[in-house]
DNA sequence: TTGCTATTCTCCAGTGACTATAGATTAGGG
DNA sequence: CCCTAATCTATAGTCACTGGAGAATAGCAA
């Protein structure tokens, strides 16, 4: 039954600093919390979650607008099924390209590894790995 | 054997925007091109590739700085072994860390398209996926 | 050759997402 | 009560672009 805590120990909590908070809340990431009677913010534990699903988010590469848009789908859950499948289809598109991009660039990585364990770099081929011709042009997340 | 392209078509090769490419010059991720003599670019293939490696990296979410020490890899095939191993090691931590929380959103998402395939959309639980409490407080990437 | 539009050049200002600083106020311990 | 730490608002700076102004050049059609 804590009465809530002050935005330090939100941000310590989270791993997301005390201005990029106050940030979230201003873009309307966050919302406004309550105040104490000098007017600083309290926190609970919803808000805390939410902050560190947005770090996690923004670590990932999604930009703010992404992290909106699945956001709404935990804000609205009463919304329609169409939008929400969609915006949630839309996102695993992305996260798969992600996901396939990156186990691309960890395959080349362990090559490098491995070769310098056998006293030898050798040619570095990252970037074959990631220039790959595949032009989706759309942009796929920020 | 052509003699290079102007920054336009390096631009719409690469995915690369042409300012962005003149940007990247300018903070040294890619190396001045020669000129014609009325001082326009010229790109050939290489640079292409290396554009092309810069798009897909920075849209995986690497800052510049990562990309600095992953192209290290590739322009220094001769640098020491350990130099080269610590690089790639630590890229590798932080690929795999990343791969392992868009899977985590990955199945909560298609978790999410397949109750609005049967009709419900539930509640959505993208907050608890990467919420989660594991804090390794050192940068993972940016 | 001349005319015309597209592309490039440099320089500089603006955007998104923070991040840090300044100055004032308040909290909480000794 | 005093003193340091935390918080407040407001503003300015940073990083990685992104777009615009104005001038020069390319390339093509008439």
């Amino acid at each position: 039954m804590s009465a809530g805590f002050p935005i330090g120990r939100a941000a310590e909590q989270s791993g997301v600093k005390v201005p990029t908070i106050r940030y979230y809340e201003e873009i309307g990431l966050l919302p406004a919390p309550p105040r104490t009677g000098s007017n600083r913010r309290l926190y609970g534990d919803d808000e805390l979650k939410r902050l560190a699903f947005i770090r996690h988010a923004r670590e990932l590469g999604f930009d703010v607008d992404a992290i909106r848009t699945l956001l709404s789908l935990q804000d609205n859950p009463q919304q329609s099924c169409a939008a929400a499948d969609a915006i949630a289809r839309d996102r695993l598109l992305e996260v798969r390209a992600r996901i396939s991009r990156l186990r691309a660039l960890e395959r080349e990585l362990e090559r490098m590894a491995d070769n310098c364990a056998h006293g030898h770099v050798g040619e570095c081929r990252v970037i074959e790995i990631l220039a790959d011709g595949t032009h989706e042009h759309g942009r796929l997340g920020d």
